[in-house]
RNA sequence: UGGGCCGUCGCCAAGCGGUUAAGGCACCGGGUUUUGAUCCCGGCAUUCGGAGGUUCGAAUCCUCCCGGCCCAGCCA
């Protein structure tokens, strides 16, 4: 029954680090780290990267710090930082070193002047809009700075004056002196440094002037000995300019960069600019809301740290731009909460079904296994009496074909207990089916019943032992593969991305369940309870995923 | 049209000059089953974007072509 663990698959990173491994490049070290920009929630995307990283270093036996890219405090706050971390934390995985880019601004700084003093770096006081103009075209070079000739000891002079704080925002730049004709645009003289007053989280007001990414990333690197510096395919531009500041500085270190494909998921949106649209919009909760791509949301959804981390193994890393279909995500999480969730019985749009040929007091105590397959997850009482509910699809007077549950007439097991009968189908005005009145066969307990075949099999829950409670079901936010290509993202939103079932009936035990308990529905798929919202008072379970259905409906 | 990168089954993905081209998901059968679940068994690429070439031998090397992605922030 338990399938044998996933072979840990090759990859083009784990050849390249065992090839290094066996060239003894780096003493045989291998450091790796996750380097978020705390400004915003993390998602599916970078549990791709967080999963590699420290999955990397595990399986060499190496270090993975976590590190904020804190370079750009206009857009970071100190909530992202609480967040991620506790989003690492949740997927299992333990930093070696909590480091911050804001750590080396002063080598940064000293770095930058030792540019300038090799000549490899000026001070710009160009507008922004020159800047761009001169940056020239993807097919025209670009012109040189009339600024790119200043002396040493002027740019030496400003640069100071810029950190002193003379400057205002905007006035002043600091650019590495490279190539504005290279085919790669990041080389025509990137900027270094901008002027930006303001407060910084952990560095407050001691800076006026903040180093870019490509500087800072790069030097944070070679500070902390990274040894293979892990990021997505957009940077691979980038690296010539990493290993430029690098070869012209003398750092620590010179690690190597490596880019990989960044995680593409049918029917989901994970660029950072939409998922703030949908917030405040109002087309959901929150981060949080069960629907959403964020590490906060799918934990909220009810997913596992294992079974994420399961899905990145299993759909590895290339270089491809790959789409990774939603059946592979709800595989794991089914084959995790089949193993792992206890099974219980709720009934979301009930029916009453009256057993007539039972007392109006009969209550009898049924025994059920918490797991069809596994003793060990012991066993349950259930309470079953002459009323009980029963789900609405579980009963049709006009059945498709091939229709195995309750019509008039009609024989079925109630799951654990008798085979049921349907006698009579009480409506109200409306022509609704609000109340079946049903018989039961008593030689049927544990037993086939004798001359007839009876294939179906619904669930149920006793009116009057079961909880009522709040059950919110949820499914995918678009209608179509890829959202982000639409015209507009409105206009591919599923309309039923989330019901909301008042008026469930649950089986008593349940009003027991912890927050972030989690437990199979039987026929219905594997639900939650709320993280938050869920209590022995008003349960609130969200559904993570359906159970596989192969029946056509 | 400048620079960088990618094309192996419907979706992922191993493969690194000699294998009958792994595996997973999906799909299609069949069996077990008091969850139309789970589980089990079987099927599913004579072919690697295309065309040439090198070689005794090519998905793997070379050339050209075709298709796709990324880059012109004082964002990361």
């Amino acid at each position: 029954m338990n399938k044998p663990p996933t072979p840990v698959a090759s990859n083009f990173i784990r050849n390249i680090i065992d090839g290094d491994l066996a060239a003894n490049k780096n003493d045989g070290r291998v450091v790796t780290r996750f380097p978020p920009e705390p400004n915003g929630y993390l998602h599916i995307g970078h549990v791709k990267s967080i999963c590699l990283n420290f999955g990397i270093a595990k399986q060499y036996g190496g270090k993975c710090n976590l590190r904020f890219d804190d370079t750009n405090p206009v857009k970071e706050n100190e909530e992202f930082v609480k967040a991620i971390k506790a989003d690492v934390e949740w997927l299992g995985f333990e930093w070696d070193e909590l480091k911050h880019a804001s750590d080396y601004f002063d080598e940064l700084y000293n770095y930058a002047v030792e540019l300038i003093k090799q000549g490899k770096a000026y001070v710009d006081s160009s507008t922004a809009e020159e800047v761009r103009s001169m940056r020239g075209s993807l097919t025209e070079p670009g012109t040189p700075s009339p600024y790119s000739n200043r002396s040493i000891e002027e740019n030496l002079d400003l640069f100071a004056r810029m950190k002193a704080g003379e400057f205002e925002d905007g006035e002043h730049i600091l650019r590495a002196k490279i190539d504005m004709a290279s085919g790669n645009i990041n080389m025509r003289d990137p900027t270094l440094y901008r002027i930006r007053k303001v407060h910084h989280v952990r560095t407050g007001t001691d800076w006026s002037i903040y180093p870019m990414y490509d500087y800072t990333h790069c030097i944070s690197d070679a500070m902390e000995n990274i040894t293979h510096s892990l990021c997505t395919l957009e940077f691979e531009d980038h690296r010539p300019l990493y290993d430029w500041v690098l070869d012209t500085l003398q750092t620590p270190a010179h690690p190597q960069q490596i880019e990989f494909a960044r995680l593409e998921l049918e029917y989901m949106i994970l660029s950072k600019r939409w998922l703030k649209k949908l917030v405040e919009d109002g087309r959901v909760s929150g981060w949080d809301d069960p629907r959403m791509p964020t590490i906060t949301g799918i934990r909220r959804r009810g997913y596992t740290p294992a079974a994420l981390r399961e899905f990145c193994e299993r759909i590895g890393v290339t270089k491809n731009d790959a789409w990774i279909e939603m059946a592979v995500l709800e595989t794991i999480i089914r084959d995790d909460l089949n193993e792992h969730s206890p099974r219980r019985m709720a009934v979301l749009d009930p029916i009453k079904v009256i057993i007539t040929d039972l007392a109006d007091d009969y209550n009898e105590t049924l025994s059920f296994a918490n797991h069809p397959q596994k003793e060990e997850f012991g066993r349950r009482d259930v309470a079953f009496t002459k009323e009980v509910m029963i789900d609405r699809d579980d009963f049709s007077e006009n059945p498709p074909p091939k229709y195995q549950r309750l019509i008039p007439g009609g024989e079925v097991r109630l799951r654990g207990s008798y085979v049921i009968k349907c006698e009579e189908v009480i409506k109200n005005d409306a022509g609704e089916v609000i109340e079946l009145r049903c018989t039961h066969d008593a030689a049927t307990l544990g037993k086939k019943p004798e001359g007839r075949k009876v294939k179906g099999v619904i669930h149920w829950v006793s009116a009057s032992a079961g909880v009522s409670a709040e059950v919110r079901v949820y499914d995918r936010l678009f209608t179509v593969p890829n959202p982000g290509a639409a015209e507009s993202l409105e206009a591919t939103l599923n309309p039923d991305s989330i019901a909301v079932h008042k008026q469930c009936y649950l089986e008593a035990s349940l009003a027991d369940a912890k927050p972030e308990e989690r437990f199979q529905f039987e026929r219905l798929g594997y639900f939650v309870a709320d993280r938050y919202e869920h209590s022995k008072q008003n349960p609130v379970f969200n559904r993570t995923v359906t159970l596989r259905d192969t029946w056509a409906k």
